[in-house]
DNA sequence: CCCGTATGAATGAAGG
DNA sequence: CCTTCATTCATACGGG
């Protein structure tokens, strides 16, 4: 979507905040204007993945005219839109793939509270049980300063531990999670 | 990016919590369900901070038991939980050593270098009509499959037609952007 | 209804 | 090229 201005009409142009329109204002980082995106989208269109230097530098001035923008942000853009359309394809591609074991329709959860409701009920159609066995390998970062754990790569296969130390009201099973 | 997102004039789902896809509504956005969440949030408490993208997968499956939900929604859940956890403590160390300075200062980014910021400013002087001759060569990169064109070194220089091609409301002018 | 807050989503910028 | 971090935008909600 177009950036923040997907609906509003409000200029871009002017940086409200972080914008490097105003005087002598320095900008924290690049804001394009919907021109700029529109053709740097187009180019990307057209098959423009990585541009070259001398490519980043022509682009990149034409754009100035758009507002302000340096050969950097052609760069990163160009980067990040390749890298972004990629990522996006491979989740999706999975995602499509029916991974999921989609049993039923969703049963409608109407109670949806944010903390109350701890205690999850057990719905009498079959349960399932199946093992979250997540985390094969590297998989944590290390937890802020304050964590209790530091899991690491190959040294947990399974939440279990995890999952019954804490006050977890799933059905205190390891990592697996009831479903039904 | 270009998103089928309305930018405007969202249709959101009525926003039964989680159950975004029941009865067919389309939802805007993933709306997780209390189960979901909880998941989620014991992993982290776990301390999974930055799941690998078959992680990601794997706990989306999983989830997806409970309502409607994709990879990328984890991805962002995660990313997003783990920010928020830093800002926050980022906010309280800030508070804990300047109270009510609201501080609006904000260190324009070191001065990270990498590129020699070679950006010209055109003389608004000389008026001049620019002819955007972008790739002289090797410039494109496959296209991912699916993509509409492939362009390649020395094939095209001008993007006439992409921008002839779409419903381009740039002055309708081949990839020539005038400047004055 | 309007507003504040929590949080999903997007993306610029880096680092590796 | 990949992954991660910071920031910002857009919503969903609940309260007044």
């Amino acid at each position: 979507m177009e950036e923040g201005l997907s609906g509003r009409f409000y200029i871009k142009t002017s940086g409200v905040r972080g914008g490097c329109g105003g005087g002598g204002t320095k900008c924290g980082r690049w804001n394009p204007t919907t021109e700029q995106v529109k053709v740097l989208t187009d180019l990307f269109r057209a098959g423009l993945r990585t541009p070259s230097t001398d490519q980043i530098q022509k682009i990149s001035s034409q754009l100035s005219f758009y507002g302000k923008i340096e050969s950097k942000n052609v760069f990163y853009w160009f980067q990040n839109h390749k890298a972004r359309e990629r990522q996006k394809r491979r989740r999706v591609s999975v995602d499509n793939k029916d991974t999921t074991i989609h049993r039923e329709e969703k049963i409608p959860s109407p109670p949806t509270k944010h903390f109350a409701e701890v205690n999850h009920v057990i719905e009498p159609a079959e349960r399932v049980i199946q093992t979250l066995q997540l985390f094969p390998l590297n998989s944590f970062d290390e937890p802020e300063p304050g964590e209790k754990f530091i899991l690491r790569a190959g040294e947990c296969r399974e939440f279990s531990h995890v999952f019954g130390s804490d006050f977890i009201d799933h059905p205190p099973l390891d990592l697996r999670l009831s479903f039904y």
